[in-house]
DNA sequence: CTCATAGTCAAGCATCAACTTAACTATTAG
DNA sequence: CTAATAGTTAAGTTGATGCTTGACTATGAG
């Protein structure tokens, strides 16, 4: 566990920007090249490289430049990691609520009257 | 999907801060007044309250006042909304590698020689 | 060789975000 | 009533972000 906070923030924080997200949703649907990401964004290649970057460094996608054209992937472990924060989190709110539950019930069948 | 991208914008910048994930972990074990969750994170009540206030922008939190304090509740429905956009995210490109393997597949057992 | 393409790097700039302090407003305890 | 508690608001500081432009470096096409 390398990181593992700084890594989260750089995750979150990457995918806080709507042309980020634009870009993991192109890749979503198969590899891309800088310029094919730039495109739809309506900015400079210089910008889209940036946000290239920034998603490559929180591990959201992966890329490699074969002549002079950089092909950009996606890499599920930035993606998961996210995933599995926010999952972990559900998880434990939920057994909460479960156990609260319980111990309602529990107090309501100990009391005066149970129904059937 | 009222301002649908907007509201990722929120909920993933919200969870881009330490500071923040760390009142969402001490929400999912249970509510909490906006000065217990300012006591471990070593910073001001004021500062702790922005925090607060992001999260329930962003619909990550609900919070009520009764008498003098704010008693802070995790919301799913931030959460949700993130882990949603992800899992979509991640299910289109899985598909995608499915497919992918799947021509590889075919052009294999149509090639010239197929073991087994 | 010569030009266009695709990307890269470095400033520079306009916001935005995360605090802080200070002043102020309820509440509640004594 | 008087003080302490819990929160709220506003203003200001500092540092990070998202872009742009301009200069420069391969590569590929004619």
């Amino acid at each position: 566990m390398l990181d593992y906070e700084g890594n989260l923030d750089r995750v979150f924080q990457a995918l806080a920007d709507p042309a980020r997200r634009g870009i993991v949703e192109r890749l979503s649907r198969g590899p891309a090249s800088v310029s094919e990401l730039a495109h739809p964004l309506d900015m400079t290649l210089a910008a889209a490289l940036q946000h290239v970057q920034v998603l490559e460094r929180s591990g959201v996608l992966t890329s490699r430049k074969v002549g002079r054209t950089r092909t950009c992937e996606l890499e599920l472990a930035g993606l998961d990691l996210a995933a599995k924060w926010i999952a972990s989190r559900r998880a434990l709110w939920e057994r909460r609520l479960d156990r609260l539950d319980e111990l309602l019930r529990d107090e309501a069948t100990d009391g005066s009257d149970e129904a059937e």
